[in-house]
DNA sequence: AACAGCATTGGCAGCGCTGCCAACTTATAA
DNA sequence: TTATAAGTTGGCAGCGCTGCCAATGCTGTT
């Protein structure tokens, strides 16, 4: 069966068609159907009427062109490959969907210049708002936001300048964090894990947070790895396998992020190394599966999905630029 | 620095200002920008070097509005909460945003009312194209998308009457080849543990599949349970606990996707139960982090990437109607 | 010298809707 | 009764662009 044929032959029902149908005029029509101004219930009803007798649906690109404003909220983020970003989606889609708005999304693949390309796109949609990920954007991307005038808030990070509203946690802390909670457990042999992959800039910024941790307790890191993006189970398997064949005597490793740290703790059980006696293991992200292993994961559990509904609030709140610190958890779990 | 605040100063470049700046008509500015039509290169100089001085970014709400076409495509699928999802978004995406397209997204919540409300609004935007999850939509979805007359791709699933091009594989069949591989196992008390979620009709009918399999062999399921959605390693974890405490003796699981698998194959590890000796474990979708289990997950693996892209490739190439089936495998793992 | 053919260009209607304003009706106050 | 306010309604310009068509200037031909 099929409906949809090369040809478009639909002609189209534009709201002069239920104008007259309906036997009033146009912005009449157009009112009924925003319940904007005032008309009486008669009217509403026959307009409605016509609505359905011809199957009408407003064409809302005419509409954003005469009202010069849209209900669309340009979402970019670097990936969809990592549960990280879908979180953010959804808490913000929640917000936008139940308040009428159409997300648009990019993806920029960890890619500044991608980003670049994908914001100077979407801003030819005139959205309402724009949401991006970091505080990490070329100069001709901050030029044409500031040029466009729409509103913007900047998530999952806090470590430097905001154009508008900025959402999220310092990334520096959490690596900080995660340092002395090591320390303070007495290790003293640490690892980093990561990837490779340098348009990860809140990455970077937990890494250089850990390091800093590390100092401030006068130690270095005992070894790092970065092993080959994207991360996955398997790479921390792979990875921690790496390190300890480097350097048998570590007795921490922190992980860019949980599913790495998954795979730590699987390749520990596979190789009957005890955690955290022998080995302390640590993520980030503070994912669901981590916390139904055997043993929980010590981890940093971040507010993904409420950055996402705090950046859609404030901006469609229209609040002046806002910066909000939705601070993160560090889970002690049972891996450290 | 608040560079944007609540007043939207920005008086909005136009064609007409690169027009005169460059000192050429606006339907020169318009081809050359478009890169349609002829123009000399002198003149497209000048025309991008005015577009350049006054950081004009072009209006699409009004050129879709002129040429009665958007490059908007929108993908509505259930949940961004399950990682199936996101993996199709990142299929069409790439595919959608090499060839200049915007990707709007809607999440139903595995509701058809919510997503006859998405449709609705959609389509007010008159996209170029939609992809849906799953075949089943109500009436009046159907009826909206007939008479808009846009291109449909329905993913995921293959078991029905699909609109226009239908991407996916049989979801029935996957159900009936785990009874297949199990039963082939020698297990002879089997269970399903799923989650109650009326709307995944996907699940559903892996379920009956599986049901039909059994059958096939003249066995019925030695028990099965629904838990709480949604899914989770949390949930999948206690809903094996729950079976084995009802129902001791059962040789096997099929869990409705890994993520409870995972759980599942956790349980056993804290208890001590041996897999797959004892119990087999079997589940759905083929995640990374299953295969890197110190067992490897039984499970089959859905080429859910692929059909996003495929389903994106169809709609771009304005395919006739076409039904793909983009097949799953079977990955026999260590759990069963 | 006149003309067809081509590349290049500008003018302008119109895409479908909203915002504004004026016109009208009815209710209420003076 | 007349003036004033409030509630309804329709007309129409115009949002910024594209598509069509006509105009222009060249080139190469007869």
């Amino acid at each position: 069966m099929v409906i949809n044929d090369r040809e478009r032959p639909v002609p189209a029902v534009t709201i002069a068609d239920v104008a007259r149908l309906a036997g009033v005029g146009e912005s009449t029509v157009s009112r009924v159907l925003r319940r904007s101004g005032s008309y009486s219930e008669e009217t509403r009803d026959k307009v409605l009427r016509a609505v359905s007798a011809l199957g009408y649906v407003p064409n809302r690109i005419a509409g954003a062109l005469a009202s010069t404003e849209s209900d669309l909220v340009a979402l970019i983020v670097p990936s969809l490959a990592n549960i990280v970003f879908p979180d953010v989606l959804r808490g913000a889609s929640v917000a936008l969907e139940s308040s009428g708005f159409q997300s648009v999304i990019g993806v920029t693949d960890y890619e500044e210049a991608r980003e670049e390309d994908l914001i100077a796109s979407v801003l030819a949609w005139r959205p309402r708002a724009l949401i991006l990920a970091g505080l990490e954007h070329t100069d001709r991307s901050r030029a044409m936001i500031a040029a466009s005038g729409v509103r913007v808030a900047e998530i999952l990070d806090l470590d430097g300048q905001g154009i508008d509203h900025v959402v999220g946690f310092s990334q520096h802390a959490a690596g900080r964090d995660t340092a002395r909670h090591l320390v303070g457990r007495g290790r003293r042999r640490l690892a980093y894990l990561g990837i490779r992959l340098p348009g990860d800039s809140r990455a970077r910024k937990r890494h250089e947070g850990f390091l800093a941790g590390l100092a401030e307790a006068g130690l270095s890191p005992a070894d790092q790895e970065l092993v080959p993006a994207p991360s996955s189970a398997e790479a921390g398997r792979i990875g921690l396998a790496t390190l300890l064949a480097r350097t048998p005597d570590l007795d921490a490793v922190y992980f860019v992020n949980d599913d790495m740290a998954i795979g730590g703790y699987f390749h520990c059980l596979a190789e009957g190394i005890t955690v955290p006696d022998r080995l302390a293991l640590f993520g980030f992200n503070g994912l669901e599966v981590g916390q139904a292993l055997p043993q929980p994961l010590s981890t940093i559990r971040t507010p993904r999905y409420r950055a996402g509904e705090v950046a859609a609030g404030l901006l469609l709140a229209q609040a002046p630029a806002t910066v909000v610190d939705t601070g993160y958890e560090l889970v002690p779990g049972a891996t450290s």
